[in-house]
DNA sequence: CCTTGAACCTGCGGGC
DNA sequence: TGCCCGCAGGTTCAAG
């Protein structure tokens, strides 16, 4: 489900409603998702208090006054829901906070594809979860250069090669198709053949894509929620992602010939392309 | 080391 | 109606 901008948004959501909260007891529901919940999990967090809440990559940390950190990832299906005091825990709710106050923070996920870790605040870069992972593409130490090298040599397919977190964190399937058509790039291309005025260009798509998606508080296909339960728009505005047989944005190529935007499989995933614009 | 493909899991929509 | 198939915003692990 989510990709950088759909956690991105989560967490400005959050934010104002964690930070500074004191967490009154946490209810773990069943052993495990894609690995078990940290040992003694909702004992660590009853009593403490939510310093900041902040994104690494599709993480959500939140950040606690133990020197803690709780870490969040939402797989393919998870969602963050607020919920009142009155909430009772429904189908695929594994997961739950609950605030002094009474609110209730539900982490819900039907696929189990999720990840809940505890880690210690020193452990941010050493951790598993983190120590492969390449920049931030919202970030300075993104660039044109950046990107250049890091596909540098890379016999993979460029689409496959900009959802590889080691590369660039946060692109998922959807911003990978969206960014390559915004760059005009074939997402076939070897990612090793990609010339650095193309590395640029894909650079600045990359960053244009996720922070346009940001603004449009994510994109909801199924699963993806904002905190409230409310839908994010940027689906609304996709170039051809899921637009399989339809002509792209403003598309001057000839339909009847090229059978419009073009699916693919990638890496078992599927990919969209204009093959007139990235051809 | 690198690359590929399968595996993890549930739900939904389409075709028969 | 029911069943089977393919498909879905991600990551990890084994095998080549």
């Amino acid at each position: 489900m989510p990709e950088l901008p759909e956690v991105e948004s989560i967490c400005r959501d959050l934010r104002p409603v964690l930070k500074g909260q004191a967490i009154k007891s946490a209810l773990v529901r069943r052993r495990d998702l894609r690995v078990p919940f940290p040992k003694g999990l909702a004992a660590k967090l009853a009593g403490r208090k939510i310093t900041r809440v902040a994104r690494r990559a599709k993480y959500i940390l939140v950040h606690l006054d133990s020197a803690q950190t709780l870490v969040l990832h939402l797989g393919m299906s998870g969602r963050i829901l607020i919920q009142e005091e009155d909430y009772k825990p429904q189908k695929h709710d594994h997961f739950m906070i609950i605030l002094e106050g009474g609110r209730k923070i539900v982490f819900n996920d039907p696929r189990r594809f999720g990840v809940v870790h505890l880690i210690d605040e020193d452990e941010m870069k050493t951790h598993s979860a983190f120590l492969h992972l390449g920049p931030e593409p919202l970030s300075n130490q993104f660039s044109g250069p950046v990107l250049a090298a890091a596909l540098k040599g890379k016999k993979t397919a460029v689409k496959t090669a900009i959802m590889d977190q080691r590369i660039v964190v946060g692109v998922g399937n959807i911003y990978a198709s969206e960014s390559l058509f915004m760059a005009g790039i074939d997402p076939a291309r070897l990612a090793g053949a990609i010339r650095n005025d193309e590395a640029e260009s894909l650079a600045g798509a990359i960053r244009a894509v996720l922070d346009k998606a940001i603004r449009a508080g994510g994109s909801t296909l199924r699963d993806y929620r904002r905190i409230g339960g409310e839908a994010g728009s940027f689906q609304n505005h996709f170039a051809v992602y899921d637009k399989e047989g339809r002509p792209c944005p403003g598309c001057i190529c000839d339909i009847g010939k090229t059978g419009g935007v073009r699916r693919i499989v990638q890496g078992g995933r599927s990919t969209f392309y204009c093959p007139g614009k990235q051809g």
